[in-house]
DNA sequence: ATAATATTAGTCAACATTAGTCAAGAACAC
DNA sequence: GTGTTCTTGACTAATGTTGACTAATATTAT
């Protein structure tokens, strides 16, 4: 069933590591070589999987002994966080950023998950829809701001 | 049950699959190959065949990898309430309408008080504000609905 | 110290691989 | 005949893969 890219399973390889461990260091070249993909997709994998919205931090460095290093963030107070997702979301935001940011409010526990399910269907392609992108997605970031403002006080 | 068209005889063999399984996924190029029709027929099937009034719902991803999933999901005892609401709110729908729509869903107790205030930000002024009241009206209706849809089913 | 070289990671654009949209015409039902 | 449903394909959009080139850091030679 399940019809797997090479990315999806580097993404898989390095959050079943993460769910153990508070962060991971990786050699980019050595991963590469282990799935056989060219270094840069390690890049790939990282920047589309393991963004802000999507509760990592990732630092690196080059030269010998260099590496890569993901990091799980720690969720602050709720009032820091949301800000911090406000600051993501900015003037517009892609569907793909903002179900990041919903997923991260709800493994937050600032939601639960009917409530993410609502503002997923307040958002998904249905929702929004004026047929001129960049509009959507302002649209889009409006309301996850308006939402966000909310939870400030309602929790 | 003689005349068949390609639609039907590949809406069946979708809904044998799911009558033994409560999803299917496939690749829509293999299925459009294996029945000797067009991609994009799939999509018609699936637009036509495999609604949320049906009891599906659909989620995809392009690239390499892509698929579409099917999922048969458990439809609640409130349909007929929902559809009622999803014609109050037509294809426009004002702001001041909008609240008696989120007071019912309510009252109804098809959501509860913090879902309820979440739908409020998502469609307040805030929220959809483009300049182009007609505009924002139709957005409004459009994120209502889909939020009705969502409360279809059990998530 | 400084320069040269080696060893890492980062960026970006081209290309590949999927699915989505839309509108025209065909087939069908009445 | 008319209106609806079905079929098709051209065009679009999203996502993934690859490799050439660049940048940063460490190590070695002088």
């Amino acid at each position: 069933m399940e019809n797997q890219n090479i990315s999806d399973i580097i993404e898989s390889y390095l959050k079943q590591i993460l769910a153990e461990s508070q962060q991971v260091e990786i050699r980019r070249a050595e991963i590469a070589n282990q799935f056989n993909v060219v270094p840069s997709q390690i890049n790939y994998v990282i920047k589309t999987r393991f963004t802000i919205q999507d509760g990592y931090v990732v630092q690196s460095k080059r030269g010998g002994g260099g590496y890569i290093r993901i990091e799980k963030v720690k969720l602050l107070d709720n009032l820091d966080f949301i800000d911090s997702l406000v600051t993501a979301v900015g003037d517009r935001i892609s569907r793909h950023d903002s179900l990041s940011v919903v997923r991260s409010l709800f493994e937050a526990g600032a939601i639960n998950r009917s409530e993410a399910n609502i503002i997923l269907a307040a958002i998904n392609k249905d929702a929004i829809n004026t047929g001129d992108r960049q509009a959507d997605e302002q649209i889009r970031a409006q309301i996850l701001i308006s939402i966000l403002n909310h939870l400030r006080y309602e929790s």
